[in-house]
DNA sequence: GCATGTAATGTAAGCGCTTACATTTAAGAG
DNA sequence: CTCTTAAATGTAAGCGCTTACATTACATGC
């Protein structure tokens, strides 16, 4: 057996712990991972140890050997949009009190997809995920429980029902901006959908038409169109929208990226915003307040449901038993300048 | 390649591909390192069987092992500002072309110290550290640069000049900013700079003074006061500015976050942007465009530093041997509307 | 004082890889 | 063909930990 310098080049290991403590390797190990059955003496004996060495765990012997590795990862599809951005920051802020370290999965990086960050998950590089992706397959929800694997689901639910998941009220925000343009005198509203499948696309677009239903309006076919959450769907799906003989007054877009895109179309057309045709979104991302007009949109608390999804992941860690829960948080309108009475047409 | 059946309760390991190959485990950990001295033939079984059992390479073991971890960390002091935010974007898109995942490690967390992830570094946890940490001791980037460790600073240059690193052009980009002010009539400019120690403070400070120097005006040492970068600094050293005697007809702060504290304070005094005093920032992060009146600022590429913090990491992964260089990009005045001409003072 | 149970500690076997070194195979050269 | 060499592959020893199991220490009751 070597012997160890204290530097950084050779870090120390539970050994050496263990060596200047005078005690075994295990019982170091026992101490790190909070056991019972170690004398206070000796626990002291070991902390002391390892502080007079700059012992630091080597995070991956430990999940090798089995262990935790007291990170979680989180997988987002990508970094371009201001809406993962608020709600990393929310995840950040909990994760300050909770002793776990972030990995950042994004999968838009090349030659990979969910099912290999999902393999990283099994191996134990992370001890739990956050998924923040839209589009999870069954399968892929159905392999990660079947692993009692601990994850929680972010902005999304499980249609199952056997997930942990934080959501906003996605029914009522959609009802809220409908009755809101509707309120406002308009009658033909446009809707740009989100991705079907999803369960927050499929309640927003039930609160706009029981928005209009409630008002007694016609839901009219050809004014709701499917989108996918990018901006260049918002544009290419609202020009449509727009080419309709009795085109909207008002167009409702699924999230403020797609509505970005509504107002690049808008104008495109040499309409003006809110003049001839009104904007709303869904998010509230930073941006929103930065277009000119500014955007009306439906706010959600992004940070907050990243704060509440490490809760709810630190619960599960804790206790793998746990039954799942799903935590749906508030929705509200938030009143900018992409909007107008609908009668005041060509004014000003 | 269709995968079915995920199963991923038992991770195939390497012994797995060995036995589904007919090789032994020494070849297949070869062709997943790429390494030479294996037959084509053999390369492509390997890569076959592992395919048909999912195969995903345990990172935690290969880095145990001696081998690469595959993941760069990235080290800030928190995710609470843009700044940040578009810095992670860029290194974000960079890493796509890349197989690398990205560890986010946010000093504000708790009990955790530089020295602390330096460790982690050490383990091999990380293959090599992105730093956007002011004020890193020379303790740290010596202990850095004696491991050999592969890491570059972002935003930041080392003193010694002997780490890879990114910034921009911070003395052009204060000069720029004063000699504007200078130009709309002002003449007596407050200045409230960053955290001493840095480079980028100093810098600034220094485009400030030249350029007041430059246009034979005074450099009146009252109108510099001492900032730390954080909002709080801005309102309360601006407030010391404007109690001045003969104070200051405009207000230079060395990032936009203290800018905006600057607003703040002013708008407590009574008084208003830009008509009463002028408002000028740097960095130009996404808020900066939101402000009432929006601010003006210095833009720094905050996404191109991240973007090529990652190229040079990458660089140096790639080549132990390569000497430390140095990129500097380019700042420019972003003019909004939080300064005015010092004639108008009092009217429109 | 001795048996007995429990708390405290030690021992040793892996976890899934990489890699130095050993061995086998193939390829030329004579 | 055999000999020499280089290429291809195999063998085995860890990397630093956790943990089941074995062992020892120390109270306790009698």
């Amino acid at each position: 057996m070597t012997d160890h310098k204290i530097s950084f080049s050779n870090p120390a290991t539970i050994y050496d712990v263990a060596r200047e403590a005078g005690v075994s390797d295990a019982t170091v190990s026992r101490v790190f991972n909070n056991k019972t059955n170690v004398k206070a003496a000796t626990r002291d004996r070991v902390l002391q140890a390892a502080a007079k060495l700059g012992y630091v765990v080597n995070v991956q012997a430990r999940s090798l050997a089995g262990g935790k590795s007291n990170t979680i990862g989180l997988l987002v599809p990508g970094l371009d949009n201001g809406y993962i951005g608020e709600i990393i920051r929310g995840i950040d802020q909990e994760l300050a009190h909770a002793d776990y370290e972030l990995m950042l999965y994004t999968t838009h990086r090349k030659g990979k997809n969910e099912s290999t960050y999902l393999r990283y998950a099994a191996n134990g590089l992370v001890d739990g995920l956050l998924l923040v992706v839209p589009l999870l397959s069954p399968t892929f929800l159905n392999a990660l429980g079947a692993l009692n694997y601990p994850y929680v689901l972010i902005d999304e639910v499980d249609p199952v029902g056997n997930s942990f998941s934080v959501d906003s009220t996605n029914w009522q925000g959609a009802y809220d901006a409908t009755t809101y343009l509707i309120e406002l005198g308009h009658r033909d509203i446009g809707f740009i959908s989100g991705i079907p499948e999803l369960n927050s696309t499929k309640e927003r677009l039930k609160g706009y038409q029981e928005a209009l239903q409630a008002h007694n309006l016609l839901i009219r076919p050809d004014l709701i169109v499917d989108g996918d959450f990018v901006q260049a769907s918002g544009f290419e799906q609202s020009l449509q929208l727009l080419n309709l003989e009795h085109r909207p007054t008002a167009i409702f877009a699924a999230n403020d990226i797609m509505a970005f895109g509504v107002m690049e179309a808008i104008r495109e057309q040499g309409l003006q915003i809110p003049n001839d045709i009104s904007v709303i979104g869904f998010d509230d991302i930073p941006q929103a307040s930065t277009t000119h007009p500014k955007l009306t949109t439906v706010r959600q608390p992004l940070e907050q449901m990243g704060r509440v999804g490490v809760q709810l992941l630190l619960e599960h860690l804790e206790d793998s038993e746990r039954l799942p829960r799903s935590v749906t948080l508030a929705t509200h309108l938030v009143v900018r300048d992409s909007c107008q009475p609908v009668n005041d047409v060509g004014g000003i």
